[in-house]
DNA sequence: AGTGCAGTTGACTTT
DNA sequence: TAAAGTCAACTGCAC
């Protein structure tokens, strides 16, 4: 008896699947049944930046899959236990078994369940095939050659949903042998005719039970997030095309403004509903329209470079997953206080993942993301930038609160992205962002702020985005400590302090040669964004200028690659 | 009309 | 997708 198992992961979709068509073709060619298979291991669950609201999103997304596979011919289910001791069960049901999945880039648990899954395949028998995951590339030498890469795995076609119906279906032996294997609690939902659907999967008791196992400390899911399924990601892409994206470039910036000019197709990214080649294909397929309108034509364009930044950061943890738990550039280690907190560190990381910075901004954006799992890239950035330079906060510390947060949590772009907005890159600008700036730049009316911060709504508009300044006539009326709470730093002297220590790190001598060995390993080679002559001027001073710059570039410029960042779709 | 000057703007540099 | 600082050109206005 032979079984192709198909192991998905954060992949959960039928088409542009290469291990399920790879696991179809081989099934076909030797009369094997397939199996698709979803694992909920506890030791993954219990991962300090999982969340409810993650295990929510992906079984909506896996509810949807697994009907609609079910309907296809193509049976799929839900196993509860550890990656090896599922496998194992499989094996132990006397099948020649094969196990189909991509490469996954995930944090550093998820990587050693990998080495042990295959250390446990070579031992007994099992192959275990693992395809390419987007444009990641596995042991990937030269950076410089990365993007050729991209480009060459986004245009070839996305593979089509694979034909269930001439496979075998699975025997009555077969089943009998799975469900004894695997203990009947093992094996949840199966979608195949006689067994329950998988409708109810979120409310069973067994998975409560996992959960409370798992995450005992978890808060409750989110409610008002958005939901996972395939289809809701196509949703949100024609509604994207069809006006709500027309002005993305534009309004990404502000958070008023971004929630709905922003795809939001970034937590289905996450979970792999959709591919990025299948998100590529769909921006080519608008262009190859023919675009009149000038902005449509703009915001489409960011989004694209969206597509190839989401796989140019995930690259990076691939080539070094130690970037979860480790600076990128050595010589920032000791800067931040990365071991057990002090009270008063404590404090501030309690305040800033509360939302009780009294920095209304801050606040505002956390309360925005606690409620909804989003918010847009600018803002995100702005609240690292925070935590990490005015309450000067080690990002390991802040880094799996905003995991949990995040809907779209994406490791491979999470981890790179909390070392750039952290300043311990070496190769990145350091950006400070001051969130009273911010604030009045992004949300001028103050409506944003008195949105997410009722507290300070009877405030006039101008005095919302920095409350301590206002006169004490204002103060008086309401606005005290008792409802909206003092800042807990003064912004404009956190952040000098901030920035100064961070640059006196910077200008050490030895600074540079580690700052070009990270370039060499990680740094984007965009040459839309590197290394472009600045354009000349006519001026007599000016050209000059222009040709020290000119001479500068010769060598590494720090200041030119890594100019874009972004944790994620928007 | 031309000059001096404070204030503004924008390009560019520094941190 | 930073923010602050520098510098030169420009502007509006008073005289």
């Amino acid at each position: 008896m032979k079984l192709a198992v198909v192991w998905f992961k954060r992949d959960l979709r039928l088409s542009d699947h290469a291990p399920l068509t790879q696991a179809v073709q081989w099934a076909q060619s030797v009369g094997a049944t397939v199996l698709g298979a979803y694992l909920l291991e506890p030791s993954q669950l219990a991962h300090r930046d999982m969340a409810r609201q993650h295990l929510g999103f992906a079984l909506e997304t896996w509810v949807s899959l697994s009907n609609e596979a079910g309907a296809l011919g193509l049976p799929c289910s839900v196993l509860h236990g550890e990656a090896v001791d599922v496998f194992s069960r499989l094996k132990s049901a006397g099948t020649e078994m094969r196990i189909y999945s991509h490469e996954e880039t995930g944090h550093w648990e998820s990587f050693q369940r990998d080495i042990a899954v295959r250390r446990w395949c070579d031992t007994h028998a099992v192959q275990w095939i693992e395809s390419p995951n987007n444009a990641v590339v596995r042991r990937l030498s030269d950076r410089d050659r990365w993007s050729a890469i991209w480009a060459q795995r986004m245009q070839s076609e996305p593979l089509p949903v694979p034909v269930f119906a001439a496979l075998p279906r699975p025997s009555a032996e077969l089943m009998r042998l799975l469900h004894q294997a695997l203990d009947a609690q093992w094996l949840t939902h199966i979608n195949m005719p006689g067994i329950p659907s998988s409708c109810e999967l979120a409310d069973s008791r067994q998975l409560q039970t996992l959960l409370a196992n798992c995450m005992p400390d978890a808060p409750a899911d989110k409610l008002s997030r958005q939901r996972g399924g395939h289809k809701l990601a196509w949703d949100l892409l024609h509604s994207f095309a069809n006006g709500r994206g027309r002005e993305y470039r534009s309004a990404m910036s502000s958070p008023i403004t971004a929630e709905s000019a922003c795809s939001r197709i970034s937590p289905h990214l996450a979970i792999g509903s959709i591919s990025i080649r299948q998100a590529a294909h769909w921006v080519w397929a608008q262009r190859a329209a023919g675009i009149e309108d000038a902005q449509w034509r703009a915001s489409l364009k960011s989004f694209e470079s969206r597509l190839h930044w989401h796989c140019h950061f995930i690259q990076k943890l691939e080539s070094e997953p130690q970037l979860e738990w480790r600076n990128a550039h050595r010589l920032y280690d000791g800067l931040r206080n990365e071991g057990e907190l002090t009270p008063q560190e404590s404090e501030r990381l309690q305040a800033w993942a509360q939302a009780r910075t009294g920095v209304p901004m801050i606040d505002a954006c956390m309360r925005m993301l606690q409620t909804s799992g989003w918010v847009n890239f600018r803002m995100r950035a702005m609240l690292v930038s925070f935590a990490s330079y005015h309450l000067w906060l080690h990002w390991t510390h802040t880094a799996p609160v905003l995991a949990r947060h995040f809907l779209d949590y994406e490791p491979g772009i999470h981890y790179p992205q909390f070392q750039m907005q952290s300043g311990v890159t070496g190769i990145n600008t350091i950006r400070i962002y001051n969130p009273v700036k911010q604030a009045l730049d992004q949300d001028p009316d103050g409506e944003f702020i008195a949105r997410w911060i009722p507290e300070l709504a009877h405030l006039p508009p101008a005095h919302r985005a920095a409350p301590w300044l206002a006169g004490a006539d204002l103060l008086g009326q309401g606005l005290s400590g008792d409802q909206y709470p003092k800042p807990i730093v003064d912004v404009e002297q956190a952040g000098r302090d901030a920035r100064d220590r961070v640059w006196a790190v910077r200008k050490k001598p030895e600074s540079r040669s580690v700052a070009a060995a990270v370039y060499e390993k990680h740094g984007s080679r965009n040459p839309q964004r590197e290394g472009r002559p600045a354009p000349a001027k006519s001026a007599a001073g000016k050209a000059s200028r222009g040709k020290r710059k000119a001479s500068l570039q010769g060598e590494l410029d720090f200041s030119a690659p890594e100019q874009m960042d972004l944790f994620s779709d928007e």
